[in-house]
DNA sequence: GTGAAAGCGCTAACAA
DNA sequence: TTGTTAGCGCTTTCAC
């Protein structure tokens, strides 16, 4: 079927061993007997296994990839980063996703451990309290985590705290009071907390008080009722809404509007991810962005300076490796008078200004 | 570093042999060497090497991807499917993009195809004239194409030709006439081609002119000036646009609107591919919508049929495999009135009603 | 410059 | 029930 060395061997009249120095090592081989080895090489269409060769021991060149989910392109957008510096250095990528599944996680580190990868790329829920991770540690299989915000592992991510922050102070400055965060179902993770952290601490460093973050379900057509409640009740309506991530915002618009609410006249939006379908809304998503391919890069980066060795320069380097965010103003915040700050939607609007 | 076999056997007190028992066939060893045998693989924390097991011609569980990008959601979204279901099935997943270019192509076939992968799922830019394929059938390395149109070679996708000819077909119903299409820089993948003739189609049996597909470069903040000079120019301005994938749509729009054209008072828009983003820009996209997810399911499960030898059944069935497609109305498509078929923008606008 | 042979981790036939 | 052994595809001494 697929034809081994041992064929080529035959087909050209050689041993093995003149086969697998003509591939590996052709200067120490005769010209000529060069040249009939890869003419059978061609001839029978081989490829050296690589497994014989990871057998010996040599280096896999397979990097594992453990990632949530490809359906919110954050991850999409990482991978892509991965996946150009992975191919460029002949690396191969394992993926496996997780779903945001405890199980899966386990399972797809047992899976890429058994396939010896030579490290793991990873996004898990909260790197802090996972169990997982110390096993790594302990197993010695090395691993740069993504996204996920903590000091005790080696990661690569935005300052969530101080990027979700700096959105919010940026709402705040355009006039906001009320201003609410909304989170995913999967609130716990430790972004999430980051972010919400973040943006209590704006909120009381100008007097405000920040309140929980309000859980949205993301997959429902429209938004719950409960929620919309703490969207339009009048009295204490919120102006802006800070959402822990880009596709949040993206359905929160989606059923704001459909509940008649204008944006950013009746409601402003901020999001955080700064994927580059936001820019393509209407209007265009407000958002908190993180360099999410350069995140990919810098994860891959990370890792091959640990798998290789050459870690002596990153070892002086702390764990957590922090890229600049940056905010994208987007359209859907719009500055609000705060003289007349009135709760009624149509009332307001008239007040606002949607900003370019 | 990494225990093998060799270590279990020494630890516990067996041979390997016992040892491989012990994880492969547990029933055939006595129980107290097996508890003892267990107990030092946990104390090792060994897992079996698959290189080995491999090595000796069992199968590999593996099987290659190869996409273009994931930047556009439509793989991702085939890929959350084949990742379902190869997780749970036991087979790796090794994934390698190739940004549209035949180089990566072939790098990426020759990669996987070292790695022994057990088949391939691929899309690649025009099936039909794709020397790669030839060499895959050659080679005997079985795979199956995602989206791509050919009746020619295995392969998972929708009628191109006719998808787009109903959706063509349903502007016309709404009274557009003047319909043109907008393909990206890659016009020439044979969906695009496909996609191409199924517009032809609708207009002239609706008596109308097919044009050629405009390209648009998809990189572009804005619209280039040559294309907007197709749009808006007076006499011939289109009033729909049918776009031959909905990222693509989804730059237009912005373009459209950054050139003060509304939609769809001012211009109507149709995408294909039936992202499942569409559905959260405002208005809602309208879109041509392949199952993508589902397609991803389906080429992992005939793939999987050929590589197990459960091919007799489909061995009737023809090379193509053709899922329904469905017409997503959004918001994007205006009613046109056609006995005030006016060419202003403004003109045209009140006599348009927006479609729910 | 080339070949013979050992060994990488594992399974399976065969022996005990 | 357990052990011995050959061999999967390959690289790498070590002879020749």
């Amino acid at each position: 079927m697929i034809p081994t060395i041992k064929d080529v061997a035959a087909h050209a009249g050689f041993s093995i061993a003149t086969v697998s120095r003509a591939i590996n090592a052709p200067h120490t081989v005769n010209p000529i007997t060069l040249d009939k080895v890869r003419q059978s090489i061609d001839a029978l269409n081989f490829r050296p296994s690589p497994l014989g060769r990871q057998l010996r021991g040599e280096r896999t060149r397979l990097i594992g990839l453990i990632l949530p989910t490809l359906a919110n392109p954050v991850f999409a957008e990482c991978l892509q980063g991965i996946d150009e510096l992975a191919s460029a250095q002949g690396y191969r990528l394992m993926l496996m996703t997780t779903q945001y599944d405890a199980h899966r996680e386990r399972h797809a580190i047992e899976t890429l451990r058994e396939q010896r990868v030579e490290g793991l790329i990873l996004t898990v829920t909260d790197a802090d309290t996972h169990p997982l991770l110390d096993e790594l540690d302990r197993a010695g299989l090395l691993y740069v985590l993504m996204h996920n915000d903590t000091v005790r592992r080696p990661s690569v991510s935005v300052d969530n705290r101080l990027a979700a922050y700096d959105g919010v102070r940026s709402l705040i400055a355009h006039g906001h009071r009320r201003i609410l965060m909304l989170a995913g179902t999967l609130a716990a993770s430790d972004r999430a907390r980051q972010r919400h952290l973040g943006y209590a601490q704006a909120m009381q460093q100008a007097g405000l008080t920040p309140a929980p973050a309000l859980e949205v379900d993301f997959n429902a057509e429209e938004l719950a009722p409960s929620v919309l409640a703490h969207l339009t009740s009048g009295q204490s309506r919120p102006t802006a809404l800070f959402c822990s991530n880009d596709l949040l915002a993206m359905v929160v618009m989606r059923g704001l509007r459909r509940a008649r609410l204008r944006i950013p006249q009746d409601m402003s939006i901020l999001g955080f991810d700064g994927l580059a379908m936001g820019e393509l809304l209407s209007p265009p998503l407000a958002s908190i962005c993180a360099p999410n391919r350069e995140i990919g890069c810098a994860a891959w980066r990370r890792l091959l300076a640990r798998v290789t060795g050459d870690d002596d320069a990153s070892a002086s380097t702390s764990l957590a490796l922090t890229l600049p965010h940056s905010l994208r103003e987007g359209a859907t915040i719009a500055a609000i008078s705060n003289r007349t700050d009135s709760t009624s939607p149509r009332a307001s609007a008239a007040t606002e200004q949607p900003l370019a």
